[in-house]
RNA sequence: GGCGGGUUGCCCGAGCGGCCAAUGGGAGCGGACUGUAAAUCCGUCGCGAAAGCUUCGAAGGUUCGAAUCCUUCACCCGCCA
């Protein structure tokens, strides 16, 4: 008897993953699991580019809307809600269909992955820190108690060393500061990769995003206002919800949001490119050939 | 027709005699990434492996030395006709 398998559709965003997604989840009677931050929160959707409910063609599809826009976005709840959903699948013998883009959320997910715990008050003291003090010096002081970490982390980069002086004042022991060998949680995970070059992302992008502005993107950020997406602290700052909030504050013109709307997304690609391309598991197929189905289900076998 | 302003690397834009292959931003290209990850951050970015070579509208000139000064030409912009 064959185990479930467990396939992850990954990939740039407007590469073609939804759909591949809802296509296979047919072809083998499983169920997708969403891995795109961003569409975890409720409302947000024709900026994430959801798929409306025909386009899903009655496959259930499983962690969107989750969250509510203030929420602040957390990979290790999500990496024990999307485990949960999986297990859950898989007793019933239907595959779950990982779709998304979320690199870090996806390898929560199906990998072996151990986030160290987190407490608000000090992450709060420490990022007033940073405020005031700025990264160089608070990484001097994760020189100080971790030198590993410190040579990974770059001093500039205040996030990561704010989480990292987070960890180590938590737990008491070092952060590891790189990522970990690419390890399958499930037996059977077949990673499927969307390969597109880079002028077509760029065209099929931009496109997308005026089709967004045509579906009422702007209303939807106005929706999404009074329900405290300002000051969501992931959600605000989402590609496009960032740029048009800028826009109704008017800090920019309406144009303006569009057009770095587009620009922000097309660099958010190229880091999604090499979040997934070091990934060796990927088997990786090319967006637009005629059999993508089928050569993807030959590659996930039986 | 007269007077004034401008022309800088793919784009925008600083530089205004040597320290300038030329600040900065964008785009492009590459990379990192363990609880905000659609986040955060880094590198590269005229040609050449290097020595070096060719650049700052064009052509001349001044100077030991020019993107920077002078002359002429071309184009753009503003004001006066």
């Amino acid at each position: 008897m064959n185990a479930v398998p467990v396939i992850a559709v990954v990939g740039p965003t407007a590469s073609g993953k939804s759909d591949l997604g809802v296509a296979l989840a047919r072809a083998l009677h499983g169920e997708v699991v969403n891995a795109d931050s961003m569409q975890l929160y409720a409302g947000m959707d024709v900026g994430t580019a959801k798929l409306t409910a025909a386009e899903r063609r009655g496959v259930p599809h499983h962690l969107l809307d989750i969250w509510p826009v203030t929420r602040t976005a957390n990979v290790a709840e999500y990496q024990t809600l999307a485990r949960v959903e999986a297990d859950r699948l898989i007793a019933r013998g239907k595959p779950p269909v990982f779709v998304g883009g979320s690199g870090l959320y996806l390898r929560g997910a199906l990998d072996e992955f151990e986030f160290p715990g987190t407490d608000g008050v000090l992450r709060e003291r420490l990022e007033a820190e940073l405020a005031v003090v700025g990264p160089y010096e608070l990484h001097q002081r994760l020189a100080a108690q971790d030198p590993q970490a410190a040579a990974t982390i770059l001093p500039s980069n205040g996030r990561r060393i704010v989480r990292a002086l987070e960890v180590i004042e938590l737990t008491g022991g070092l952060f590891t500061a790189t990522l970990p060998e690419h390890t399958d949680h499930y037996p059977r995970t077949v990673h499927l990769g969307l390969d597109i070059d880079r002028p077509t992302l760029d065209q099929r992008i931009a496109l997308r995003v005026d089709r967004m502005w045509e579906a009422g993107f702007v209303q939807e950020v106005r929706d999404l206002e009074p329900k405290g997406l300002r000051d969501g602290l992931t959600a605000s700052r989402a590609l496009g919800y960032a740029q048009v909030l800028r826009y109704l504050s008017g800090e920019w013109t309406e144009e303006q949001a569009k057009e770095e709307t587009i620009r922000a997304t097309k660099r958010f690609a190229r880091r999604q490119d090499s979040w997934f391309r070091r990934d060796p598991r990927v088997q990786w197929l090319r967006f637009d050939r005629s059999d993508l189905v089928a050569t993807a289900l030959d590659r996930i076998g039986s």
